[in-house]
RNA sequence: GCGAGGGUGGCGGAACUGGCAGACGCACUAGACUUAGGAUCUAGCGGGCAACCGUGGGGGUUCAAAUCCCCCCCUUCGCACCA
């Protein structure tokens, strides 16, 4: 508009910028902030605001989920920009993963090369939707500089004793010789060479995250700022539970504790039930008549895969061992079973049978012929054991439990673990579902675990000046599926650091969980070669003030995240124990009702999208479609819609500036204009003026408190639609151009944050010289919004009859008898008597007719 | 089975503490401008001729219920033998 060039079509002389030219716009003001920079963020100083995004894996492309995760995260990050915040709002790749692998083993193409090849198309494509990171503050978790802080913290986990070594099952495929990871395991079947997969047991790493149940579930309590569901998911996760451990042993004398939240119900123990992968089992079988039918259970058992053993669905099965135990509390004899039900990992690996009283333990005693023996009655009726169809579970009063007898089984709980306590049979614990954090992976493109193996010394871990374990890059991938790193001969083969003497490296990698637990404290301090990041850094930046990602990562990412924010406090390297003050978790991008999904065939590729309509659109279209936390239904006419509006605010723009002339100087550049406010306006720009600044209000409270852009942009709509009205009905000589700057300049102020390259357009081609991305956020005028006049709804018995228009503080009893005086009103009272009248101030009469 | 969401026009969704149900957008219908329109603008748009009826169904509280209470149905997601 500046540069009035004209264009000669067939219609006429149109003035070029009368349509709205999205590429040209986009592309011009990306190379401006490729070149200033300007959302790198400032040193330490200010009110700071941490904006972060989960980062991606680079999968090749992004796709629609990516874009609106990030568009959120974009608005929310200019919004507080603009509010004066400094602002950080960094990006990164989680790098290290499995389809790196495959793509080299499918297409001969090395994972480091196939991941930096994605990584430079991910961030252009980022790029071109306008995305306002600090790339100086990149990171990629498959570069040395960064997997080499992965490493040391394993050695800080493993210093402190929170990284230890034990045997743990393991798909395994007989055919390939190698681990599969759950997901390569398909019908119990590898998938690649159709094998039947059997359990094994291998030495792995893990991280004791279990030291750090008790504080993981109590500060759940203070995330204010995260969703219910979010936080009741890892509650459950956790899986907190008090008991009693009893002290059962063996008629030989061998222990075998149980753990119980129902020692109320110990006197009605008739069996006992241990885990087939119980190391008790081999002692409790060996030499009894039973033992190759025990063993031959054993094997079969062990042969499920996890999901099928855990499955309520799945028939309880169990045998006899042969073996007797000891009721500690009565002396009781009672044999000892095998069952696919009892769990080797949680409590003890053993359980007592209730079977009166546990439903499971029921289901399993009525199959076997056990005795049902019943400890708690219920008041209102008598048990019979022979007759129950189902185990008693509630509450009642205990009987045929010695000294306990007619005590509430309430009481009972905690007097019998008292009683336990007081005679040596059995203590009282807590339990949790969660399990240490299984970090091996044996697979190439991973972090290498900084471990060595010396046949002198043992387990030596790697000096921390000797990091990073560097991955090797002359390894031969073939569909094999064994790790790459075991072959490696140059890398397998070192020194002890210890002794000196020829040592073996480990050659499993971490699971890239691990990788993304600690990133966003990385970003605080990017480039420390010296140190993962200073501590003055991640204090004055952490903790994340909003996180932003999919709810898949619910339970182990945000878990795991937590877990070491929590070890990093601990080790003294920050202060804050918790990484993530406020959370968001969106929804899906559906279409047609159903996940985006390349097997479905309905993907909408966001390039497409941005070629035809323009990366301001895709954003406006997504972020307008639902609210961020519900799913949300993709539609190519939608997205016109959006488009159509941004033509339509360009068009507005354009139409009006002429009129609403540059701005007079740069003086007054970083203020918004000021319309008067005096009773001198005429009243259709005083009804204006009021919407420019109750749109102010909504858009403000929609975006930072409610994270509600669908609604904040609809109201940005409602404003453009009063403002064309305004411009086309109003008489021009009644407009006040005053007004309809400060209508313009605000509507791109609000809009700024979903649209970046068209409000920066336009904001110029007002005549602003600053970018309207470091302008201050538009406040409302309160004496604006005071309305002298508002609309009354009349009812008659709750129904609306017609409306008033009165004085904004008419007084209540005047409104009531104007109400009452109303012909419409009084045709509806008809012969009826008004009894009650209900005046809701500003807002409605009802009339109570009887 | 347990836990947490959700159910509102043809569609996506509004309605914030009980106070005009359907904002905003899409689709659709009619018209204007036009050589043309898949551009733009104008008007209409829950159902019913109407009285009225309408927020998954049924009951209740209230002057007033999408919103609060009770019962039920459907649906999405998470966990799924954790003793």
């Amino acid at each position: 508009m500046r540069t009035r060039g004209f264009l000669i079509m067939a219609k006429g002389v149109v003035p070029v910028q009368e349509k709205y030219q999205f590429s040209a716009v986009e592309e011009k003001w990306q190379k401006k902030w490729e070149e200033e920079k300007p959302y790198e963020a400032r040193s330490n100083q200010g009110q700071k605001y941490y904006c972060l995004e989960m980062f991606p894996y680079p999968s090749g492309r992004l796709h629609m989920g990516h874009v609106r995760n990030y568009s959120i995260g974009d608005v929310v990050a200019r919004f507080h920009r603009m509010q004066g915040d400094n602002v950080i709002h960094p990006m990164g790749w989680d790098a290290f993963g499995l389809p790196a692998e495959n793509a080299a083993i499918k297409h001969g193409i090395h994972p480091a090369e196939w991941t930096w090849q994605n990584i430079d198309h991910m961030r252009a494509q980022m790029k071109r939707l306008g995305l306002s990171y600090d790339w100086s503050r990149e990171v990629a978790s498959c570069a040395p500089e960064y997997y080499r802080w992965t490493q040391w913290f394993f050695l800080q986990l493993y210093k402190k004793g929170l990284a230890y070594k034990k045997k743990a099952a393991v798909n395994w495929c007989p055919s390939c010789a190698t681990v599969l990871a759950n997901e390569q395991v398909v019908d119990g079947r590898c998938e690649r060479c159709d094998t039947e997969v059997t359990r094994t047991d291998l030495e792995q790493w893990f991280f004791k995250i279990t030291d750090y149940a008790d504080k993981l579930l109590a500060n759940l309590e203070k995330l204010t700022g995260w969703p219910d569901k979010v936080k009741i998911m890892q509650e459950n996760w956790i899986g907190r539970s008090e008991g009693v451990e009893a002290f059962f042993k063996t008629e030989n004398g061998l222990p075998l504790p149980v753990f119980t939240t129902r020692p109320d119900t110990i006197y009605g123990v008739t069996y006992m039930v241990v885990a087939p992968e119980h190391p008790v089992v081999d002692e409790l079988i060996k030499g009894t008549p039973n033992e190759a039918v025990v063993r031959r259970f054993i094997a079969e058992v062990r042969a499920q895969d996890d999901i099928t053993r855990t499955s309520t669905e799945t028939e309880k099965k169990g045998i006899f061992s042969g073996a007797y135990a000891i009721n500690p509390v009565n002396g009781a004899k009672i044999p000892i079973w095998l069952a696919n039900y009892v769990l080797a990992s949680y409590g003890t690996g053993a359980v007592m049978g209730v079977p009166a009283h546990d439903q499971r333990d029921f289901e399993f005693a009525r199959k076997y012929g056990l005795p049902v023996v019943v400890v708690i009655q219920p008041l209102d009726r008598e048990l019979d054991a022979a007759a129950m169809r189902e185990a008693y579970v509630d509450e009642g009063r205990l009987v045929r439990s010695g000294r306990f007898d007619g005590m509430e089984n309430l009481a009972a709980i905690r007097e019998i673990g008292r009683y336990m306590e007081e005679k040596g049979v059995g203590k009282r614990t807590v339990n949790y579902r969660l399990r240490d954090w299984l970090v091996s992976r044996q697979r190439y493109w991973g972090a290498p675990i900084p471990i060595v193996y010396c046949p002198e010394c043992g387990t030596v871990p790697v000096p921390e000046k000797d990091l990073p374990v560097l991955l090797p890059r002359d390894v031969e991938f073939t569909p094999h599926g064994e790790s790459p790193l075991a072959k490696s001969e140059s890398f397998v083969n070192t020194t002890c650091p210890h002794c000196g003497g020829p040592a073996r490296r480990e050659t499993d990698t971490m699971d890239t969980f691990v990788c993304s637990s600690w990133y966003f404290a990385r970003y605080t301090d990017a480039s420390n070669r010296d140190l993962p990041f200073a501590k003055a850094e991640a204090d004055y930046w952490l903790p994340v003030d909003q996180y932003i990602g999919g709810v898949e990562h619910a339970i182990l990412h945000l878990m795991y995240a937590r877990f070491f924010t929590m070890v990093m406090h601990d080790l003294g390297l920050l202060e804050t124990e918790e990484p993530f003050t406020n959370l968001l978790t969106q929804g899906m991008v559906l279409m047609e009702g159903s996940k985006m999904s390349k097997s479905r065939g309905n993907i909408v590729d966001p390039d497409e999208i941005v070629n035809t309509y323009g990366a301001d659109t895709a954003r406006l279209f997504i972020l307008f479609a639902a609210p961020p936390e519900r799913d949300l239904e993709w539609s190519e006419q939608g997205v016109e819609g959006s488009y159509r509006f941004l033509s339509r605010v360009w068009r507005l723009v354009a139409d009006l500036e002429p009129r609403i002339g540059t701005a007079p100087d740069d003086s007054r550049s970083g203020k918004v204009a000021q319309a008067g406010t005096g009773g001198d306006l005429p009243r259709s720009a005083r009804d204006l003026r009021r919407q420019t600044h109750l749109t102010i209000k909504k858009v403000s409270e929609d975006i930072s408190q409610r994270f509600n852009f669908n609604t904040a942009i609809s109201s940005i709509m409602e404003l453009v639609n009063a403002a064309y009205l305004y411009k086309d009905r109003v008489p021009v000589e009644e407009q006040v151009p005053g007004v309809l700057r400060e209508l313009v300049e605000t509507l791109l102020l609000l809009l700024a944050p979903f649209a970046p390259h068209l409000t920066e357009e336009l904001w110029h081609e007002l005549g602003n010289a600053r970018s309207i991305h470091g302008m201050p956020w538009p406040r409302y005028d309160p004496a604006a919004l005071a309305a002298e006049e508002v609309t009354i709804v009349v009812q008659v018995n709750g129904k609306v009859r017609d409306r008033l228009t009165v004085p904004i503080e008419i007084d209540p009893e005047e409104l009531k008898e104007m109400a009452l005086g109303m012909e419409k009103v009084r045709e509806f009272i008809g012969g009826k008597s008004v009894g009650n009248v209900v005046v809701v101030p500003k807002k409605l009469v009802n009339i109570v007719a009887r």
